[in-house]
DNA sequence: TGCGCTGATGTGACCGTTCACACAAGAGTC
DNA sequence: GACTCTTGTGTGAACGGTCACATCAGCGCA
């Protein structure tokens, strides 16, 4: 089919007057190679421009070094960014990263996850933090070597092979940072949850609010995306037109957050603080720059694939933990109620 | 390795009574099957959850579908939603689809695009909107198979491999609605250009003022973040403080150029007209929401799928065209110059 | 009745690699 | 000098499919 033929491990056995053996030998880093032979097989191999083929290899039984990513929406900046995460860290071990991207809205089924997102045998890392992803995790067989980037687990005894970011810390922190500047509460905007149980941001929200002895307000359901985030905030002012600051799940529901306070006539920082959550690159040049906890999410993608490649490969090296989530204080919260005004 | 064995095509043909052979016809949809064999065989192949293995397949010389996206950045608006649209359109077809980025400020040499970015015999679409892509095409040997989503390309005879969005024409659009406000002229924050020919969205503005019979001044170049379009606004302010109106190559670049307005006591839209390009699921929520115009980036993926698949089979079906772009008139546009004021 | 034709099915070789094993040559030991 | 032991290298058989070809039954037709 390819017009040039791809030259095999044979023909460079002939061109180094070797074994074919001998040549896989070289290929696979084997010890018990001569100095001279194995430089020999090094020129071929450089000459006829040799190239291991990897069906080859899978089906003669070796280990692969491959896998793929399961995730709900590549455009999102969280799964975008611990998606970059993956594809760096695996890159640099030699793994090749397919990509299959999950359907929020269709319900999934454990046949199509096995006929047609993932492969026979492919370790898989899922981005779950939404409930697509968790739904793909529980659907996976049991014999896929997995990992999985999601929200903190809940439960004392958490699964090994689940990586995740302090959302719950992060959350405390920001909310932290609200009351600190007087606010009497803070109003919650926040995410689907991807599992049964509160959101994380959600729960260290409350864990700050409690904390401070303040009552919780009951928390807005946002979605992902500006637009839900906008149209959350409109019911939010409606419902509570008291309220002076909110703690939106990221930053795109902040963006929206801002547009139904300016709507509304809800000066920010003024009268309402608004704090969201990942960092976006946008959130320093948004009117106001936004207050918002940054979170590793490329640092979580590379654990999850330093995790999965342990797995794999208990001789794996260790990878580098991510950085701790960190307040960003800009423009958008500011003193209020009982504080310095 | 696996605990479990995946069954194979003797296991099946074990057990639906036939010769392997026979198991392999019905899975590739040969004609010359018995209806009644069919049927066993597939009942077989329900029970026993037989799944074709790929390297086997791919192996023993079959065309395998699959194939390789080349991207500089998947957290750009304009390459996520082209990558959703490939994705997708690759899924339908049964085709599993790989990711490999490129460091967009490294170097790349051919050994390294042939030896770890893309397999042998693997075919691949380029997102070729920067620099990066484009070096990586220009890298890609002869006989791979590949489609690019590109910048409109130059001259009369381009590439049919090649598909792209009509950004000439959307930003002659956009110039046009801006100069149709009554602004004396329109300026220009660039994106960097993919090729060593102005880019694209360059052009159509300068068309437009040449249509319009405006002189036009010196284009800023910017970058690709909201970063890197404040900065270079500053510098546009600075030495164009008689700006009216500013064409940005992205929504990203023309948030950072609304900041740097703010920043400047320019006021958008009454003193500046700022206008983007992609609508992204941001900019109708900024503050001003953004005058933009609309790319259909997921369905450019879509097409550069469907020649690609056409290319590796000629009796694929064609794609439905891409949406032509769209001006989306939002608030950071109005009336300049010699216009109602 | 014997012929060729057609549709349905089976057999053998092969794709490029790895693994388990066999084997040869030289070094060290008694 | 016969013995193990080590080191380097080669041989055969998988791996799980597909392809080309062989076979075989049933049919129409002269």
């Amino acid at each position: 089919m390819r017009s040039v033929q791809e030259p095999t491990i044979r023909d460079v056995a002939r061109a180094a007057g070797v074994s074919y053996q001998t040549v896989s030998r070289v290929i696979n880093g084997n010890e018990r190679v001569a100095e001279a032979t194995r430089r020999r097989v090094q020129t071929a191999i450089g000459e006829l421009g040799y190239r291991p083929n990897r069906a080859a290899r899978e089906l003669a039984g070796k280990a692969v070094r491959s896998l793929t990513v399961l995730t709900s929406d590549t455009s999102l900046y969280g799964n975008a960014a611990a998606l970059r995460g993956i594809e760096e860290a695996a890159r640099t071990a030699g793994f090749a990263v397919s990509i299959s991207v999950l359907d929020r809205h269709a319900a999934l089924d454990a046949e199509e996850l096995r006929a047609r997102l993932v492969r026979p045998g492919e370790p898989v890392i899922v981005i779950a933090f939404d409930a697509a992803g968790v739904r793909a995790l529980e659907l996976l067989p049991a014999d896929v070597p997995v990992t999985a980037l999601v929200e903190r687990p809940p439960g004392d005894d958490p699964d090994p092979r689940h990586v995740w970011l302090d959302d719950r810390l992060a959350a405390t922190r920001a909310t932290r940072h609200l009351l600190g500047l007087g606010h009497p509460t803070v109003h919650c905007l926040a995410l689907p949850s991807s599992t049964a149980h509160t959101a994380q941001r959600t729960e260290g929200w409350l864990d700050a609010l409690r904390e401070a002895g303040v009552d919780a307000p009951a928390p807005i359901d946002g979605g992902w995306t500006p637009r839900s985030g906008y149209l959350a905030a409109r019911g939010l002012l409606e419902r509570h037109p008291d309220a002076t600051a909110v703690l939106c799940g990221n930053d795109d529901l902040a963006l929206g957050m801002l547009r139904a306070a300016r709507e509304a006539g809800r000066r920010v920082p003024d009268e309402l603080s608004v704090v969201g959550f990942d960092d976006t690159p946008a959130s320093a040049y948004l009117a106001p720059a936004l207050t918002t906890v940054r979170l590793d999410f490329e640092g979580l993608g590379r654990t999850g694939f330093g995790l999965l490649h342990r797995l794999l490969d208990p001789s794996a090296p260790g990878q580098e933990p991510c950085a701790e989530p960190e307040l960003i204080v800009r423009e958008s919260s500011g003193p209020g109620g009982r504080g310095i005004g």
